[in-house]
DNA sequence: TAAAAAATGATTGACGACGATCATTTTGTG
DNA sequence: CACAAAATGATCGTCGTCAATCATTTTTTA
């Protein structure tokens, strides 16, 4: 009835509590044959190793790290707060967090920060990055330390992370483009897309699904070349200013997606401009979640940090804990709020 | 730099080992003079106690429980299968879990079935059920045992029930309507309601928040009296046929609600109906994804039971460990599914 | 003030693994 | 066959807590 230890694995086998300690450890120094009677014995006795007394026996303290970009989206923000709810608990399962928050859209600094994150003072990271070489040479670095990483919200699939925690940013774009259509009352018309960064992988590919969709499904619809904003509210609302006074007056603007931060600023630049367009934008935060009360948004796709949270700590606690990583919990579905959700 | 143990609250409170001990588990026998002396040393310390070496010591196994209807949604299916592929993770950190199907819409086998578990062969229950005194009684007599009692999905909230988790269904019935109303191409017409049973309090709840929003936006709809479909495929069609003949002509049938499951039964009635009403139904199974993709359904709103289940059982194991439980964390996101993003 | 009761201290052995050392046995090689 | 090398066994202390016992001190009551 009790689950087996150790012990009943060495008995099993027919060897002792040393040479089983060995092989669940790989110290080496095994004999083949001693090796394959021990994994069969693991096997037949169901014998699964209880980390919490392994753990507590070494002493393990996880030390984790959360790299993000200082501006976008405010994440930062909700990430200290998430990680601040989480506080009591993350103590009591020993796991320490710290935050590096790093310019957004510059490399340097935050490969300088990479650079200082080693096998001996960390256990694993979770990070927000663009695509440049040297970060995916920093990232197969740590990999190859036995430092568990993991891409947050932005994939760098060519690179040697272990896992991807964040939404399928090209399903989000396709969602975001199927509500516009499904929204619309107008029967043409232009839309306009602004984005953080056209380098910023997250942004390129939501980008891309929304154009998708929309191609498929809603041809009628002229679809303006993306701005970029740059996740910054003045810069945004400078952007769409500028797109506004530039579209000609046939076809009307009857849509905006935001696919970056600065909502402020697109909301200030809408705020004149009659009828509203559909209007969808990315993340919940205290200024889109008040804009779709009061009706000036339409939709908000949001990709749940307390949820990515919890799945990266998990991923890189049982990467640590030398248990299989499941890469498929990565997967954060997209909450979408409307204004009578939020 | 180390996390004090019990020894350093000792050494700062000036007592002994022991005393500290009987203190933080409260055994009593204690002064009060030394009862605050170790509770101000623990908090000078910020000691906190070591769970896992807690449940070390003490041979700790979780015995939790779900008690679910055996129809409603499939939901067992997906608790099982969600459970399947947590397995292994469950397995080592202890908790063993029991399924415990029950007759849908029959309360009797549920009270029998709440009254086989006592605080001597469970330490947290999480359940599915509706509104009934005796199942009442039994909630309050399992946590006055000190079993952790946690209601899914659909709440009991004038019970004993330590906390619920689950989405809002109140909103989850407005989201519906708001989506309902945007969607809608028709200037008039009439919309059905479908409950599984209406004494369920979440089916309820979900119509309610339908007719709320309904009302107060999109008055120039007319909804019909809600049928009951006791979440049966074959009943759910009848039901919805029998509708669909007594609609009058001059109000056509433009938006369905399916509050419950048995959606099969829906499609197949709503299959030869043109042009097919604006459909939304409930839970994302086989039967919707496949409808969201072909286009027969229009939105789909699930409450992603993964999440429940996790959610479910960290409430219970904090409870257990003796943790303040946080009931908020219950509050489960709607997931809303559309073509794109299934 | 003596006896009884209450409070406290001291100690010990689990729990299940880790990490290390040292002794012993079994292999393989010349 | 002897010797070295490899493999295995045996043992111990560690982690932080729980649970229990027994001895001692302090406080309360008669």
């Amino acid at each position: 009835m009790t689950r087996p230890t150790i012990h009943d694995v060495a008995r099993a086998a027919g060897v002792s509590f040393a040479t089983v300690d060995r092989v669940v450890n790989n110290r080496g120094g095994v004999a083949e044959k001693s090796v394959r009677k021990v994994q069969q014995a693991i096997k037949d006795t169901g014998y699964v190793r209880d980390i919490a007394a392994a753990n507590l026996s070494r002493r393990r303290e996880y030390r984790f790290v959360f790299l993000v970009p200082d501006s976008a989206t405010g994440f930062v923000g909700l990430l200290r707060r998430a990680l601040g709810e989480e506080q009591t608990r993350l103590r009591a399962e020993k796991v320490q967090i710290d935050v590096i928050a790093s310019p957004a859209f510059e490399t340097a600094p935050l490969v300088a920060a990479l650079r200082a994150r080693t096998a001996a003072n960390t256990d694993g990271i979770t990070l927000i990055a663009p695509e440049t070489p040297e970060i995916q040479a920093e990232i197969a670095r740590l990999v190859a330390e036995g430092v568990c990483v993991i891409t947050l919200v932005s994939d760098l699939p060519r690179s040697a992370r272990n896992a991807y925690v964040g939404p399928d940013n090209v399903a989000a774009g396709r969602t975001a483009a199927g509500f516009m259509g499904r929204f619309m009352r107008a029967d043409q018309g232009t839309v306009l897309m602004v984005a953080g960064s056209l380098t910023a992988r997250d942004h390129m590919e939501r980008v891309m699904g929304f154009r998708m969709t929309m191609a498929e499904r809603f041809a009628h619809l002229t679809l303006l070349p993306a701005v970029q904003g740059f996740d910054d509210a003045e810069r945004v609302e400078q952007s769409v200013r500028e797109a506004l006074s530039a579209t000609p007056p046939g076809t009307p603007l009857v849509g905006v997606y935001a696919v970056g931060a600065g909502n402020l600023g697109l909301l200030r630049a809408l705020a004149a401009h009659a009828p509203r367009p559909v209007t969808i934008v990315h993340e919940l935060t205290e200024t889109t979640r008040g804009a779709l009360q009061t009706g000036a948004l339409d939709l908000v796709i949001d990709q749940n940090p307390a949820a990515e949270i919890h799945a990266a700590v998990t991923m890189m606690r049982d990467f640590s804990d030398r248990c299989p990583i499941d890469p498929t919990r990565g997967a954060i579905p997209l909450n979408i709020f409307v204004r009578e959700n939020v």
